[in-house]
DNA sequence: ATGAAAGCGCTAACAG
DNA sequence: CTGTTAGCGCTTTCAT
């Protein structure tokens, strides 16, 4: 029989009779027949595949989200091509391209650079269907699937307010200048185009204003994405005259280090002084009180973002829309009662199985 | 000019002179041409993609391969496709399938079934180069990159017996005869293709036995891999009436389970009970003491695996050979000092900030 | 050094 | 219902 019955059948796209139909996949079977997907993707234009280029697969909120992306890909027939961009935009742009190279038929970024993005700019241009996750970047006519990081914030730290916090502390990154908080207030202006940190840090601002609290440079503490560092700078917040009651860590890495800073501070934990921290990783209900979180649904960030990519593949061609996910306040033991004074009621130095460290060196 | 001329010069193939080379350069990236590595693909055969499966890349142990493995092979213009089996067969065999249909220039897979796989055997049948990870197959001449989990497993047992350890308990999966002892023994035969919890239990026994302790039943708890569910175990094993000073817990999330039932039972951690667990996870380091851990070298497994990938495609025919990566067992203050009898000094009531928990719930 | 022509494996449109 | 034909975008002989 013909090439073309035999793609027929094996493709299953034309009208073919049973009997051929049977007879083709036999003799398919007994040649180990493989069907190419170059071939097919070559002359009908589709190559199910997807890409999807984050930072960092091993981060824990782009692994999830990976997850959510390639699971809802998968159910609709579609493979995905990963890559990392490292906060690189060089990197990024490669990756990019090579996406662009394979024809996949839509791509998912997690952008570095939020102010400019030529490249992202040139995936639109040439109608490859593009949705950004976790960041947005200005002016870009993309779909894109985040969390309000501002308000997420805002709500946390209104959280450890209503629980009777008045001096609280926020551990963030990338914010290098001094007078941080004139420059958090413009950043405010724009706070859905900031890195995701730096809109964290806004929002903690804005609940502290919305409740007359003092916003004081002293107690944000900013360092780079880097567990040692971030350590340091929480231990320093730690130590001052009048340390925070509670400090809001807007990552993982920075809640991490903010509870081990505050575990070695001899600061009792929560009583003196809390944490409440991003991202719902498991850790965070090993720890005696469990800790308060802001969980991220990156799952559903992931598989919103396929769901969003294959409608634009599927031809939706309406306005790119920015779609906000809710965050979720996961209160814990570790912010359930109020505040104790400092100072007094120090954990008995005795207690034999918690080491007081009192270098700022962390592991 | 002609579609060959400018050809030459974007592959970079043929001989072309300087003056066309740039003129062809010129109005390629005027016209914004992207090359279609489909159609390269097709003619030349190799796609300069790989691909990955393994169970979830979203647990961190996959996470970190997974990033050894594309940082590797992006190194050398390799794209990789990945894909999850959850660790069902019928998943994994899709998966592979899609991956030959993509062409892919070789596959690595972290096989879910150990005793039969026909699928991997067609890959290798169809010359397809695949390599293993984290888990062997009995039969597949396939290269393997893993640890040697049973001597991992009996480094840690070592290990803790030297610290003073006798009555030590294991946290595993898998293990759901009766007559687990002599299972175990009947495994450890075939050790190097077993799942590998419990490949690390058949360490454990022989590390007991080998320093002449008795190894019982009860201390062996077995657990599906599932947090609540581990914890339980866990929690079983601390409530006999000798509870083990020590708990060897045999991945991450047994870890982190048994962590937190040591914590909730009322031992005191690390001198009643400690544990020591698998995989080196960020948290290890902020409990007090710090934990003591096997860790395995996972992101030089992927990347391992990426570079046995492309000898293969480069041609290397040797024979199929099995790298046992070193685990390395990280010290830590968790098994510095030596166990304390237990009945004697249990931690006060009064410690405000550890609520005793006495029912068997997790979190 | 460059052009012409063939063909990778497939699908789509058309003919029978 | 099935066979024929053209061509997707590229690389690779083979001529020129």
């Amino acid at each position: 029989m013909s090439r073309a019955t035999a793609a027929r059948v094996l493709g299953g796209y034309g009208r073919v009779s049973q009997a051929t139909r049977s007879r083709v996949r036999q003799h398919a079977e007994a040649l180990g027949y493989t069907p190419n997907r170059l071939a097919q993707g070559m002359v009908t234009g589709r190559t199910q595949t997807l890409g999807f280029v984050s930072a960092d697969m091993q981060n824990p909120f782009f692994g999830q989200t990976m997850r959510g992306f390639t699971d809802f890909a998968r159910s609709k027939g579609y493979d995905v091509v990963v890559a990392n961009s490292e906060e690189d935009p060089q990197l990024e742009r490669r990756a990019v391209q090579t996406l662009l190279e394979r024809r996949v038929d839509g791509m998912v970024v997690a952008p570095t650079e939020l102010r400019q993005a030529a490249h992202l700019d040139d995936v639109v241009a040439s109608s490859v269907p593009i949705v950004l996750v976790d960041r947005s970047v200005r002016g870009l006519a993309a779909d894109c699937v985040l969390i309000d990081n501002v308000s997420a914030a805002r709500d946390a730290v209104k959280h450890l307010i209503e629980r009777g916090h008045r001096r609280i502390g926020v551990a963030t990154t990338h914010l290098l200048s001094d007078d941080l908080i004139a420059e958090l207030d413009e950043a405010a202006l724009d706070a859905r185009h900031a890195q995701t940190t730096v809109a964290r840090a806004v929002g903690y601002v804005r609940a502290m204003r919305a409740a007359a609290l003092p916003v004081v440079p002293e107690l944000i503490a900013n360092a780079t994405y880097n567990r040692p560092d971030a350590y340091r700078a929480v231990r320093a917040l730690l130590a001052l005259p009048k340390p925070p009651t509670a400090v809001l860590a807007v990552d993982d890495l920075l809640t991490l280090a903010a509870f081990e800073a505050v575990q070695d501070s001899g600061l009792r934990f929560p009583g003196e002084c809390t944490v409440l921290g991003f991202d719902d990783l498991d850790w965070t209900t090993i720890v005696r009180p469990r800790l308060t979180v802001v969980a991220q649904p990156a799952y559903d960030i992931g598989a919103t973002a396929a769901r969003r990519l294959l409608a634009r593949i599927d031809g939706d061609t309406s306005p790119a829309q920015t779609l906000l996910l809710e965050a979720k306040l996961v209160e814990r033991e570790s912010t359930a009662q109020a505040p104790v004074k400092a100072g007094r009621g120090r954990r008995p130095a005795a207690a034999p199985h918690r080491k007081r460290t009192e270098d700022l060196e962390p592991a």
